[in-house]
DNA sequence: GAGTGGTCTAGACCACGTT
DNA sequence: ACGTGGTCTAGACCACTCT
């Protein structure tokens, strides 16, 4: 039987939790690994690369592979598109659009997004359902400098979400998670009570190093995101 | 100039994004693509991989590498301890164990982290502060089955958020966002008014298949967590 | 059965960072 | 200058899954 990759990892992650090789502690190169485990260079490579990417391995050329000090744990988190979320909740999706207009950027979105003043944009607000409950609020600017497009673009039947996925396939963005207390027009539109803590996303979306749009995510009542890691 | 795997990289993506390579289009085998880009196959390999892991692309045995129909964007956040966390926001850091009882564990905390009723628990409540603010109320359950030296565990000066990671490098977790109105306990220790809304953090953690601890961690008013990707 | 990705190997060269 | 990780290569065998 030959060494994998995730023999090693499993095995380092043993000596780690044993004390053997203990916050700070510096282990074997590559190549003494290599020959202790009776494989390839490279195999120990994947291994300790990952377990760095994980965030329990510091390594650095010349210098050589270290347990981290403070062993932070990364958690991933998928962030679907609406629609999708709640279909895979197994509920009923629905969509509506409540707003939709043209205007020039006000001063706290130019901020936020890098953008000039004055720099035209639109701005949408539109509901999610499941089964018929109110399910998230969005409420959305997107830059029409970089997207003029969205000018001749329908929202009442698409959601700009779905419609962003499938015209920006990617980008870079930056993503934030809070709470918020319903305001009148929330409590209203999701079918709570003024006051009622809300989970809240935003995001900050550039494609092509260009500000595209910005959103904002209120939940039902009630929504836990969660993960394992 | 030989094609790295970073290359590669940019390139599928660029042709996702100029939709040469729309969604659900197979893309060609590792063994063509390694011959238009003129390198070996690991390398065509390795840049698949990591785009396939970032959620762009979904890999297949026989069936190939498509585009996901769905391009969902994983996020990811780093965890770190709270005392890390405070000290990098250039805040000094304050600790306060407010509570520390043995028990036995009631019913929805052996459903939540699949205990025995009738368990042993160490339920211990405690403060973090940041420049003399109060920054985080730590409500934490653990397993004394898993765990029994926390029985002569003196918390009153060092958390068990820290003593736990000392203990227990690496783990398995599930973790979890919400969002939560302050009751009248949460706001007298957290210094804000009952009914603000707060940011919850729950987490489970698992250390070699065992349930070791579960823990709620009600942030400050006003507390985001961001990330980019 | 056949095609695809998954992984390992043995060797090589390079980039970085410490000395 | 030198040791370490970072990456590429050419080849090989295997595991999965579709037909």
């Amino acid at each position: 039987m030959t060494t994998t990759f995730r023999d090693i990892k499993a095995d380092v992650l043993d000596r780690i939790a044993n004390g053997d090789w203990g916050p700070g502690v510096a282990l074997p190169s590559e190549m003494e690994l290599a020959k202790t485990y009776g494989c390839a260079r490279a195999t120990v490579n994947r291994a300790l690369r990952e377990l760095a990417e994980e965030g329990l391995l510091d390594r650095k050329r010349k210098s050589g592979t270290r347990v981290r000090m403070t062993p932070t744990r990364r958690a991933r988190f998928d962030i679907p598109i609406t629609r999708r979320e709640v279909e895979n909740r197994g509920e009923i999706y629905r969509y509506a659009l409540v707003w939709n207009e043209e205007k020039t950027a006000p001063g706290w979105l130019a901020a936020r997004m890098g953008l000039n003043t004055g720099t035209p944009v639109q701005h949408i607000i539109c509901m999610h359902y499941a089964d018929g409950n109110p399910f998230q609020y969005e409420d959305r600017w997107i830059n029409l400098l970089a997207l003029p497009q969205v000018r001749d673009t329908n929202f009442s039947t698409v959601s700009p979400n779905e419609w962003l996925v499938a015209t920006i396939p990617f980008s870079d963005a930056e993503i934030g998670f809070s709470s918020v207390s319903a305001d009148e027009n929330l409590s209203r539109h999701l079918g709570c009570a003024e006051q009622d803590a809300l989970f809240q996303m935003d995001r900050s979306t550039w494609f092509e190093g260009k500000p595209v749009t910005f959103v904002k995510l209120y939940f039902q009542r009630g929504y836990r995101m969660a993960t394992k890691y």
